[in-house]
DNA sequence: CCTTTATGTAAGTTAGGCTAACATATGGAT
DNA sequence: ATCCATATGTTAGCCTAACTTACATAAAGG
C-alpha cells in the first residue's frame, strides 16, 4: 500500500463530517471542533490534492464532482473502521460473562459466593460453564477460567489466585484400623474422582501404584465428590483449600500432600483489556479472597 | 456517524501499516516514521481502545484476534480512501489536454498559434475539438473551453480573455454600387454563416430582418467562413479581433459593430485547481494575449 | 437596507506526533 | 552457555499540526 497518496488524515476526517452533515459548523459540531478548524482543514486539504473539492458558489457550500467521489470513499472508509472498533471493543456487547471452571470448582466455591457478586454487580448476566475440560478462550467466547495448575498457558494472560497444594483425603471410618504409610496402603480402598479428571488416578500412578490394581474408582460429578469423601465412600484427591475446614474439624484425615511451586488456582484471561464486566468479576475476586484470608 | 467511536486516526494508520507489512520497522520505512512512533502509536492505540490488538509473545509480533478484525477494517478504508485520492487529483492521468472552441476561432487563431506552446510544453499532448456546440466540461473530459459571449456559465469559472465585440463585414467588391443604411439593405445579399452556429440570423432577427426574405444564407464550416467572406462570398458577422488586419487593409469594409459590455473571448474551466498541463495552457494563453498586444 | 446565517482569515496556543538515544528481550549461531 | 543480531520498548525533549479565539466577509431573507 503506498500510504504517500493518502491524503492528511484530519482534513479527510473534517472533509467527511462535512459531507456527512452537510456544513462547516454542524461538522464542527459532528467532531466538537469549531467550524474554523473545520473550513481551514478543509482548505488545506484542497492545496494538498490540488483538487476543488467544494462549490462555494453562495453562501452554502456543496460538493463538487470530485468532491463527492472522494467523500464517498471517506466515509466507507471510516464507517468501517468505526464499525470494527466497536465490535472489538465491545462497545454494545452485553452478552453474559462467560466463566468457567471446574464442577468441583464450581460446586465448591463458586455457586455459593456468586450472590455476593450479584450484590454488587447487579447488571452483570452470567454465563457459567462448569467443564472438567481445558477450554479455549476466544473473543465472543469464554471471558474467563479459573483453573488449577502452575500456569502459564500459551496466549493467555494468568495470575496466581488461590495458591493451595493437592492434598489426598478420607474419611476417618473409611480407614479406621489401617495403617496407611505409603500410596500402596491405599490401593484396597475405594476412590472417587470427578469425572472427566485424573488427579486421583494421576497421584497413584506418580506414586507407583496401578489403577489396575486399586480397590476400585468411582467416578462421579464435581459436585458430588466431595460429599462422597465426607461421607466414607471414598479417598479423593482435591484442593487443600475446599477440605480446610473439614481438615480442621476432624470431618476428613490428611492422608498426603503434594506442594508445587505456584501450584493453586488461577485467574486465567485473554490478553488485552477487558470489558468492563470482566474487570468487575476479576476485582471482585482478588478481593473476596483477601477478605476470607482476613 | 458517531466520530466519537473513531479512533486516534494516526494510531489506526501506524496499526495498517503494521499489519500490511509484518514488523514495526518495516511499517516504519512505510510510513517514513521512525520504527519508535510505530511503536509508541500501537501502544497509545490499544490503551486508547482497551482492546489488545497485538500478540507480543516472542520476538516479532502478530496479530490477536480483535487486532486481525481491525487491520481488515482500517486497510480496506485506507484503501478506498487513497484509491479516491489518486482518481480524483488525476495521479497517473496522462490524458492529453481537451481545449474545445468555435471551428472559426479553432482555424483562424489557435491551430495558427499552437506550434508556439507546443515549443515551450513538448510534452503536453493536446485534443483539439473544434465544434460549434456548447460542450459541458466534466472531469476526465473537457479542460478548457473558449468561448465568446458574455458569461457567466453556471457552475464554470470563466475569465475575459479577449474582449472584442461582434462585426458585419463584407468585401467591397460584394457591396459596391450599394446604398447600406440599415440592416435591411442587406436583405437581398447572399449570407455565410458558420454551420452550427447562428449569428447572422440572430443578427438580422435583431434587426428586424426575417432570415426567410434574404437572398440566401450559405452555411460553411469555420475555416472557410472568413475566406469566403473576403473573396466576395458573403455577408458574416464575426469577432472584430479576426478581421481586424482585413479592415485595415481594405479586404473587408465594416457595415455593423455590437458593442456589448464584456463581450469576448473567455478561458472557460471547471472549479478547482487545474492539473498541470492545463495550467500551463491557460499562462500561455495569457501571455500570448500580452506579447500580440504590445 | 438591515439582520441573520454561513464560511473565511489571522494570530496565538497547545498537545499530538515525532526523533534521538538508549534499553530490553528473543532467538540463532557457535 | 555465551555472544551477537534483530525486533521492539521507553523516555525526554522538540516542533508543528491542529486547534481556538476573535473578528471579517459575503450571501440571503425579511
Amino acid at each position: 500500500m503506498d500510504w504517500r497518496d493518502l491524503p492528511p488524515l484530519a482534513g479527510l476526517r473534517a472533509f467527511a463530517a462535512f459531507a456527512d452533515t452537510g456544513g462547516v459548523a454542524q461538522a464542527g459540531v459532528a467532531l466538537d471542533v469549531s467550524h474554523a478548524a473545520i473550513s481551514q482543514q478543509l482548505r488545506s486539504l484542497e492545496a494538498h490534492l490540488g483538487v476543488s473539492l467544494l462549490d462555494r458558489a453562495g453562501r452554502t457550500m456543496h460538493l463538487t464532482a470530485e468532491g463527492d467521489a472522494l467523500a464517498h470513499a471517506a466515509l466507507q472508509g471510516f464507517a468501517q473502521m468505526i464499525e470494527a472498533s466497536r465490535t472489538i471493543t465491545g462497545a454494545n456487547d452485553t452478552r453474559p460473562l462467560h466463566i468457567t471452571a471446574t464442577p468441583t470448582f464450581a460446586a465448591s466455591w463458586l455457586m455459593p459466593c456468586l450472590p455476593r457478586f450479584r450484590a454488587i454487580a447487579p447488571d452483570v448476566n452470567i454465563l457459567l460453564n462448569p467443564t472438567p475440560d481445558t477450554v479455549t478462550l476466544e473473543p465472543g467466547g469464554v471471558d474467563i477460567a479459573i483453573r488449577y495448575g502452575t500456569g502459564p498457558w500459551a496466549g493467555l494472560d494468568n495470575e496466581l489466585w488461590l495458591e493451595s497444594p493437592m492434598v489426598v483425603v478420607g474419611a476417618p471410618e473409611l480407614i479406621a484400623g489401617k495403617q496407611i504409610d505409603s500410596a500402596d496402603d491405599l490401593r484396597h480402598l475405594p476412590w472417587l474422582e470427578e469425572f472427566g479428571r485424573s488427579e486421583g488416578s494421576d497421584w497413584l500412578r506418580e506414586h507407583g501404584v496401578s489403577e489396575a490394581t486399586t480397590a476400585g474408582f468411582i467416578q462421579v460429578p464435581g459436585n458430588l465428590m466431595l460429599d462422597g469423601a465426607r461421607d466414607g465412600q471414598g479417598i479423593a484427591v482435591t484442593v487443600r483449600a475446599f477440605v480446610e475446614a473439614d481438615l480442621q474439624s476432624g470431618r476428613l484425615v490428611l492422608l498426603a500432600e503434594e506442594e508445587r511451586e505456584g501450584a493453586g488456582y488461577h485467574i486465567v484471561t485473554r490478553p488485552g483489556v477487558q470489558r468492563p464486566p470482566l474487570k468487575a468479576f476479576v476485582r471482585w475476586l482478588k478481593r473476596i479472597l483477601a477478605e476470607e484470608g482476613a
